[in-house]
DNA sequence: CCATGAACACGCTGTTCATCG
DNA sequence: CGATGAACAGCGTGTTCATGG
């Protein structure tokens, strides 16, 4: 996410992981239910991660040893197996989540400034 | 820019023509120029245009009867031929601008949601 | 059908190449 | 070299396919 000259916008991946360990340091949750969750924050604002996004976020964040991930029956009738997600290294979760508030204020400064250029 | 089911952030050149019509309003710009503005306004956010998307857009608004093109000689020694581009089609110029603040609004908020998910 | 994962395909965008004055 | 434009290539991401419970 850093040492870059010239970037647009934060890319949706970059967002994606910042959701996952903001959750993962509180919950206990699989795949699907982070997508689930981030499509209840974010749907009113016309986004709706798709699965395939979820699952390269959680691998990415697991290769760089950020996330961890283990085996748990899934409750109910069916028992199926899934994969729950917890934070493996604390101190990597936080550096990424200090970051990324660098690249979202950017973000959040560009667009801004853009609404101000247009419409004032 | 309408009828998207899910959307992350707005692309780069939707961006962009909202600079171009906004600045060929009021000033007669060729291309290169139109890019050493944009990067004025928006270099201190970490973006800088490439030539490359601000002719690829200015083309397409041209393609949809937005900016019309023409041919000036540049001042100076060299007297080299340059395009300026201007509005052709004040109200489709203006129904851009309007749909573009929709989907401002939309990222911006998206964006502000993020922080405040995160950092609050 | 639910969950996970990989493979594939397409679209956006930056880099490079080509012309012309 | 400045300006315009096109061609090419890489990468981010959505869709599809595959496997297992």
């Amino acid at each position: 996410m850093s040492e870059h000259k010239s970037r647009f916008l934060i890319k949706q991946r970059a967002l994606l992981k910042g959701y996952l360990i903001t959750m993962a340091k509180q919950n206990k949750l699989y795949g699907l239910q982070y997508k689930e969750e981030i499509k209840k924050e974010l749907d009113r604002y016309g986004y709706k991660p798709t699965h395939s996004e979820i699952y390269k976020s959680l691998h990415e964040l697991m290769e760089d040893g950020t996330l961890k991930q283990i085996k748990r029956k899934k409750e109910g009738a069916k028992l199926q197996t899934v994969m729950i997600y917890l934070i493996e290294d604390k101190g990597k979760a936080e550096l990424y989540m200090k970051q990324l508030k660098v690249e979202l204020d950017r973000c959040y400064g560009l667009l801004g400034k853009a609404i101000a250029d247009f419409y004032s």
